[in-house]
DNA sequence: CTTGACATTGAACATTTGTTCCGCTATACT
DNA sequence: AGTATAGCGGAACAAATGTTCAATGTCAAG
């Protein structure tokens, strides 16, 4: 079975992303054809079929707009960027809106590592937090700390880190950052450095290196904007 | 115009509340009706124009399912926020129960912190952690870290605690700690020593020392479960 | 070149689902 | 009593939406 994404399909995924989000429902199979350019109605089917397959997207038939989002499996490709479509909900008990924020999988602090791969929605993985807590409500995901090096920042192994979606940093930011062609996505400190940028890791240990690759090669998935931790 | 929800209205919130969540996308109109046992679907869309005409939830005409909720507004009334003692049914899918857990006030300010999970104390918020997370949802609260005594803990200034309230500890557990004279509440490290106990600050500078008192002047308030940090 | 898997198209079809209209009942008010 | 109105039920209708299928194009392997 092909396991890539075309890009078809990405852009299918891209538009239930963005339309779940402004709709707080799926969109409908012509509303897709409509927006990704398929003038069939079958082919919406048969690429969701596709994707449903590959477990991006779960379905189900004969309900109308039956379409709902794997973000797990959409964070591996890095199209989880904006996770609070999630159904993200809010409420005002207390004076304090509520956030939902869906913990997408691993990230390595260590040694690069790739997102774990996880099939279903882990019970456990959504950390729900105060409004006030994160500031802004919105493009928040979440990772599991897996390593060492960013202890130095007193982040430590098992860590959860609750992120903002961006596409840039500043200098110092801690982020999550996605390394073209090492398909791997990493948490570090951000600096540029002419026109590369430096992943600096804050444990000082010389078998933490910082990478410096290309800006073009370094996708920036978030921005570290707080740290949950528990002890059992 | 009746500003109060009846007792039908509120059936059908809680099950557009509790399919969404479900199943990631609303409910049709029939199925609200088949639930909450309204057998003709005008009857539906009656109560649903109300619904939203009270502004409790959203509706896109002409839309299959195209209904969005109002959380917000929801929760006013108690529907929509789960409170400890009220958890609403959640699937599998969806995460466990949620645990809000009240955030007391500071911890080694010099005020010491009573705790008393039945009293109408005013939180200065709230921090709603996801079940799993926490373990148990009883006798939990929260307290802000003001100095840096454990910070080899990787615990910073600024971190907010979650602690379980209980009176006794092992040794190496993480407590907050009252000590009698001193009249004020500390985050340490606990240990047994012979009749005393000793608090030991992670934090290894010398101005940090261990406290170390008879255990009928130590009183436990509470072990340490969970961090949350957030960065500015 | 042939073959076959894969992708696409257009259209017809079936089902789901929202909308609307008419009538009924109970209650409160004049 | 008469009337107005909110709430409900039933059914027909129309629109939205998912499903299926035959035919065609694409492209790489044999």
């Amino acid at each position: 079975m092909a396991n890539t994404l075309s890009s078809r399909q990405q852009n299918i995924l891209k538009f239930i992303i963005s339309f779940s989000e402004r709709n707080k429902f799926p969109p409908s199979i012509r509303e897709i054809g409509e927006q990704v350019g398929i003038s069939s109605t079958s082919v919406v089917n048969y690429n969701l079929t596709k994707l449903e397959e590959m477990e991006y997207v779960t379905r189900h038939r004969e309900v109308s707009r039956g379409l709902s989002l794997n973000w797990p499996k959409l964070a591996e490709v890095g199209l989880g960027a904006s996770p609070n479509l999630e159904p993200v909900q809010r409420s005002t008990v207390f004076g304090g809106n509520r956030v939902r924020v869906p913990v997408l999988g691993l990230i390595a602090a260590g040694q690069p590592i790739m997102v774990e791969p996880r099939s279903q929605v882990d019970p456990e993985s959504w950390v729900d937090l105060a409004e006030g807590i994160t500031g802004s409500t919105d493009n928040l995901f979440a990772l599991r700390v897996k390593g060492n090096s960013m202890i130095d920042a007193s982040v430590l192994d098992g860590d959860i880190v609750i992120l903002r979606h961006q596409e840039t940093a500043d200098d110092g930011d801690m982020v999550a950052a996605w390394i073209e062609g090492d398909e791997e996505t990493t948490l570090k400190y951000f600096f540029r450095q002419g026109k590369d940028i430096r992943l600096q890791p804050a444990n000082p240990a010389p078998e933490y290196k910082p990478i410096i690759k290309p800006a073009n090669m370094v996708r920036i998935n978030g921005k570290v904007v707080s740290v949950v931790r528990v002890y059992h």
